[in-house]
DNA sequence: AAATAAATGAGAATTATTCTTATTTACCTA
DNA sequence: TAGGTAAATAAGAATAATTCTCATTTATTT
């Protein structure tokens, strides 16, 4: 069925593993994640994997939040909300970037535009809740 | 005219610094500007006063561009674009993003929005240039 | 089965940022 | 104006996320 199914196993799975989830995991995150299938997989393989799906296009870094780089497997244009209290990122499907503002932006800048951010930090509903009853 | 003229000197260079350029500096790009007319100034004193700033709301930090973080003393909500090649972060002030997102975005979450922050990346106009000539 | 090439594990190296502590500086009061 | 107090700073050590190095393992090809 799969030719070369073994050749990348741990990377496939890094992949699979970032794909299975909403929770835009951080390396180590996903690190610990995998160590249940894979309890010998290497934090440096994570991380050399990440980075070269990214350089490939396949997922997308959402920067640093609180001083760890966050990653995506979802690499269509989103919108992300970014708790400053508990770090969680959440997708945003109901908001969108209007398309035509890529075209406005090179306009603009008269440079290339490859991707495009929109993020909204501030304090998430659980952590909201957390705050009232406390 | 000025009773505590002298007490935050240094504090008030850095936040001058920051306010006088378009540059959206690192730390370290402040401290090197910052020679000039302090040449003793450290540059652990450039973090802690930025720290101190971010905190009260002064200045705000644009995020990681290439694993360093850069600074901006505009609050007002902007669009930026970010070079892939020669980290130059510009501002686009002829992008906007709407206000009443903000709310959309509370009604989505469940959440507190404190701030937003649309970029995008790509190749700057300069480096466009420089890319056809070589 | 041997050769070759790619992928990985482990830990060292790097580096932006933060922390610590001793020192300096400015302000206040008697 | 001198001495006391509190804040700000300088210098360098400490921290920690990420990258790098290299020896080893693993899969494929001939």
């Amino acid at each position: 069925m799969e030719p070369r199914a073994k050749q990348f196993r741990k990377r496939n799975a890094i992949l699979a593993c970032l794909q299975s989830t909403h929770l835009h995991p951080s390396a180590e995150m996903l690190h610990e994640m995998l160590q249940q299938e894979h309890p010998d997989i290497s934090l440096a393989t994570v991380y050399r994997n990440l980075a070269l799906f990214k350089e490939q296009g396949i997922i997308q870094s959402l920067g640093m939040v609180d001083g760890i780089e966050r990653f995506d497997a979802n690499t269509m244009p989103h919108v992300h909300f970014i708790c400053n209290r508990c770090t969680a990122v959440i997708d945003l499907p109901q908001i969108a970037v209007p398309d035509q503002l890529r075209t406005t932006v090179e306009n603009a800048s008269g440079g290339r535009v490859s991707e495009c951010q929109l993020s909204f930090t501030g304090i998430c509903q659980n952590c909201c809740h957390k705050e009232k009853t406390a």
